[in-house]
This record gives structure tokens, sequence and C-alpha cells, in this order.
DNA sequence: GTTGTAATGAGACTCATTCTCATTCTATCA
DNA sequence: TGATAGAATGAGAATGAGTCTCATTACAAC
């Protein structure tokens, strides 16, 4: 896992990224990327739209394809209809989700070790009869947040 | 768990399901549970139309959402952008998921007591702090199946 | 600066999913 | 058994998240 004691640091790493699959580091692509690196939880587009609206809704899309394409962001398809988006696990914890019913939210929880040995070990043995090469995985916890719980 | 020595068991409990919600067990709704009941893997919508094309594709949505409401069937959202439907964890042995990234294919597997008890204990962890009241969870191994893995 | 290529913005387009509404079924009760 | 009211269905229209196109703009390299 990486770590970043500054922001420049993290955009640098970015652009090694991005540039390995010759792809420039543009000042859209930046903003996606400090919008997702400083938001606790996943985004989904409008959440995006509504904090960064000269992003248009097209290049907002084309960037975060982009991007995850390089590896730095990580899609992820919550309990309603939208795709909600987050920085890769490069650049964050290794963490699950607990995915909220009621209105959707998603919140990033982060296992312990013993846990991740637990899975780790698990994967291996589930995958390894089906010939399947795993690459990550999600434990996504569905239920109601605390808000919704009442 | 249900189990269900016969078709009619099973068609029995999910009548009874269905009419804990004022909902009745008619010949479309019981062709679409036959179907998710028979298949090894979950189905797309597609899946469902080729298989039984004399369903509609407006009515073959709304059973699946009627009998998602009941209990009886669950919605995945795989990796691809269409939504899979199998019988809900009642009607099956828990189990979870590997999405392959290339091809989009869903496969199920069973995890062991031992995994289960550890995930439970760690789902409890995980969700006490944040006031979150889990229902269910769900893991994805993501990666490439056996197919596109050459 | 010029030039070739990549990135962007605006909006058209696609297609999975949902909605509408006229028609058909079915449970219930006379 | 027939009548009737409410539920379920089918066909197609509508919705909307996500993708694509293409004319314009920015940028890297010389």
């Amino acid at each position: 896992m990486q770590t970043f004691d500054t922001v420049d640091e993290l955009h640098e790493f970015v652009e090694m990224l991005l540039h390995r699959i010759d792809q420039r580091y543009t000042i859209g692509r930046r903003a996606v990327v400090e919008l997702l690196a400083s938001s606790e939880r996943p985004l989904s587009i409008s959440d995006i739209e509504t904090r960064v609206p000269e992003i248009p809704r097209s290049s907002a899309y084309r960037h975060l394809s982009d991007l995850q394409k390089a590896g730095v962001v990580r899609r992820i398809a919550a309990s309603d209809e939208f795709a909600r988006f987050e920085m890769a696990e490069d650049f964050l914890h290794h963490h699950h989700h607990l995915l909220c019913s009621s209105c959707g939210q998603v919140i990033d929880v982060t296992p312990t070790r013993a846990f991740e040995r637990t899975v780790a070990r698990m994967v291996d043995e589930l995958t390894a009869a089906q010939g399947f090469r795993a690459t990550s995985h999600a434990l996504d916890v569905i239920g109601h947040c605390a808000n919704c719980e009442r």
C-alpha cells in the first residue's frame, strides 16, 4: 500500500499510473482525483456533479473510466441503481463496505489483519476448485444505517 | 434454511411469502420461480427471456421485483452492466459469488462453517461502531474465470 | 510558433429498467 | 354458476444512467 505525506506525492503517483497507459494527468482528472481522495465515502456521479459542477457529466464519466483503467479509481455497484467511485485500494487502506438498503449510502470499514488472513485463505480455497484467478475481493454488508434505523 | 423435498413444497413456501404481502402466486411468477430454482447460477433478464420467451420483458421485471419484495428472489449487481437474479438464501445454501470481470459470468460458491463464523463475528464488530444493523452480507471475489483465463 | 495528437464539452444516442394503461384474470360473494 | 371488483398482465412508451460522436481546445515536442 502507498502512503502519501503530501498531496503532491499523491498526484505524482497518479500521474505515473496514467503515464503507464499513455494518458496525461490533466486539470479535469486532477480535480476528480482530488475530490475522491478527500472524500470519506464513495461518491456517485451526482455527488461529483454537485461538488465540481464545472466538470460536465460526460467528462466526469470519461475521467472516471480512464482513471479506473489506470488503476487509480475503483467503481462499486451499490444496492441502489447508480455506481459509486472511490480511490483504488493502493491509495486507501484495504476496506469493505456497509450498504444501506434504505438510503443507498455506502460506508467504508476497515477489517482486522486476522480477518483478512482468513478471507485470503478462504478465497484461495473457493477459487482453486473453479480454475478462477482472483484479483480482488469485496465484502459487502447489507442492512440499515444508523439514520434509517428508527 | 428451508429444504424442499418436492417442487410442490417449494411452491407452497413461495406462495406463503407472497400472500404475506398480499400478492397472488400466478402462472407467470411460478414460471420465473421454477426457472430460477432449477438454475445452477444467477440469471440475467436476457437469460430468462431466452429460456421462457412467452413471458414478456416487462412482466419478467415486474415478477422479479414482486418476488424480491416477498423475499423469494435476490438481485445481484454483477461487474458488467446488467443485474442478475437468483433465489433468496432461504431457498439455497448461503453462498458467495465469483465475478468474472472479463465475461460477466457469476459463479456461486459455498463457504465453510468456520469461515462463516468468522465472517459473522467480523460483521458484528464492523457494524456495531457505526450503529449499522446488518441483515445480510455478500463476499464477492473478482477475477477471471477459467474460460477467460488464457 | 507550428503541428500532430490527445483531451474536452455539448449533446445525441443506447439500452436496461420502469411506468402506463387498456385488457384479462381470479377470488369472493350473491 | 354468474357478476363484480380488484389484482395481474402485455405492449409499448417513457426514463435515465452511462456511452459515443465530433467539432473544438489544450498540450508536448520539435
